[in-house]
This record gives structure tokens, sequence and C-alpha cells, in this order.
DNA sequence: CCTATATGGTTCGTATACGAAGGTTTTTGT
DNA sequence: ACAAAAACCTTCGTATACGAACCATATAGG
């Protein structure tokens, strides 16, 4: 990949952008296989890690907008990832779950995203990658 | 803004999307007075930065596909912000230049993009935004 | 010269993003 | 209890992203 030219005026936003431009192509690259998007794989892990959430919570737990939600959702469905049950008490809501298809791929998937992380990372020394992670977390 | 939740498993890709998301939004709302968005402010940049260059090599100097790029080019030529003038040589490629109306809001432009990295970067000491610029570059 | 290949750019298809508007259902304030 | 407000979700419109196919033009190798 073209490094980031060094005669660009100093952006922080432009590198930001770059950066996770970059790393959202590589997990890409990575979950072809797998017939998943970067979006797809992040709702699965969310699933995984509160099966049975509304999608308005899914939504404030991943920091999507609801719309953007909407259609992924509806494209999991459609591809058999997950599945949508009312909640029989409160009609507004949905609750959702991974089917089996995904969770037979559980492992490999939560596994897929270690590894990339990893090789993400890889350049950093220990000290850096912790640095590196806490910044990122301050400016969420 | 929602913090990114301490209970998701530590993904820095996630983070950095979060990251970038945030910036993203925030400079997008400083943008919209101008009617001009995110990518479009940069490709303005990019031409004041190299008056004349073609749409490839901008691609390459923005890390933009030339797909993508192709769209804003296009609206940004309708909305009056740029101008195209075919290469006398070369018939492939077209040379990129700013119009007046580009002009007499770029410093204004140029300010606005200096004002949100510092916002961005407001809660880190000098130390970490030097480190924090420096992963990024090596990222890219 | 002349064809195979490479390059520049557009177009198409699919998937984000997200503001805004709309429909349904629930909660709130009086 | 009831109108107003809020919450959940969908739909629409516009703007990225980017792989892939495509057209036009250039260049290279024989």
């Amino acid at each position: 990949m073209t490094p980031v030219s060094k005669n660009i005026p100093d952006c922080t936003i432009f590198l930001l952008a770059k950066a996770y431009q970059k790393a959202h192509g590589r997990f890409k690259a990575m979950l072809r296989p797998y017939d998943l998007t970067n979006l797809q794989h992040l709702v699965l892990e969310g699933l995984w890690y509160r099966e049975g959430v509304t999608a308005a919570d899914l939504g404030k737990l991943l920091i999507l907008d609801k719309a953007t939600l909407s259609g992924i959702l509806d494209r999991m469905i459609d591809a058999g990832w997950i599945r949508k049950e009312r909640d029989p008490g409160d009609k507004r809501l949905y609750h959702l779950f991974t089917t089996e298809k995904a969770n037979i791929a559980k492992q490999e998937l939560i596994d897929l995203r270690v590894k990339a992380n990893e090789k993400l990372l890889s350049r950093f020394t220990e000290e850096e990658r912790t640095i590196f992670k806490r910044l990122l977390r301050e400016l969420t």
C-alpha cells in the first residue's frame, strides 16, 4: 500500500482515516472466504457477547447508526447468519440471535479477528500497543 | 457520543474504526456550513498542495480508489469547486484545478482543518500527540 | 509497424454511513 | 385517562468505498 506522504500537511484526521482504511481493508480480505463483511463480523461478535440483545442496544454497543444497522441485519438474516424475534411484551423491539451456521464458525471467526489485530500491531512493541490502545480509547 | 464499552473484547481494529468514526463525524459537522464533505475538503487540500495534478496521481496522494475519486470529482465539478482539463499530450488523463470559489475560501478551510485536529488531540499531552501520530504513520 | 500489455478514467454492483422523515408502540406529565 | 413526547425500527436520499468490467489511449517488444 502507498505510504502516507510525508509532504502532506500534518493532519491527524487524515492519518487516522488512512490507518483505519488499511486495517479495514486487510480484515476485509481475511473475511472474504466466509462471505462476511467487516460489519457483519462485528455484529456476530456483538451477539455472541450479548445473545438476545435488541437492535437498538446492539447499535449502542457497537456504536452504529440504527439506519446502518437495519440494512446490515436484513442482509445477515437473508444470508442465514442471524434471526430476529419480536419481544412478546414490547412490540416495538426485536431480539437478535445467531443461527447454528454462525455458531459453527464462531471459534474460527473469533480467532481470525485476534489474528488480524496481532498482524495490525505486529510492528509495535508491547508498550506501544498499550499506549496506542489507550489513546484510541480516549478519542472515542 | 457513547463511549466504547469496556466490556467489548480488546479489539484495536474496532477502536480504530470508532476513533475514525468520531473524528470524521466531528469534522463533517464543521464542514456542513460550507456544503463540503470530508472527502471533498481533502481533495481541495490536495489540489492546493499540487495544483494541476492528474486524477490518478491525486488518488495516489490521498490514497483513494480511482472509482471513489471519480464520483467525488464529478460532484465537485457540479458544485463549482474544481475543474478538469484534458492533457494536451496524453489524451487519457485529466489535470485538476481549484476554482475561484474554492480559492476564496482557502484560508478559512485550511484553518478549519487545523482547528479540527487541535480539538481532536486537545486531551493529549504534547508527547502523546507525537507518539500517536508516529504510530498512526507506522500503520499506513 | 503492429499486436500484447499497461495505464487513465468511467461505470456498475454491493455495502457501509448517517441525517431526516415516517409508522408503530410505549411512556410521561397533568 | 389522554394528548404530547419518547423509543424502536424502517425507508429514503446522498456520499463514500472498492472490486471488477469496460473503453480509450499509450507504450513496449518483436
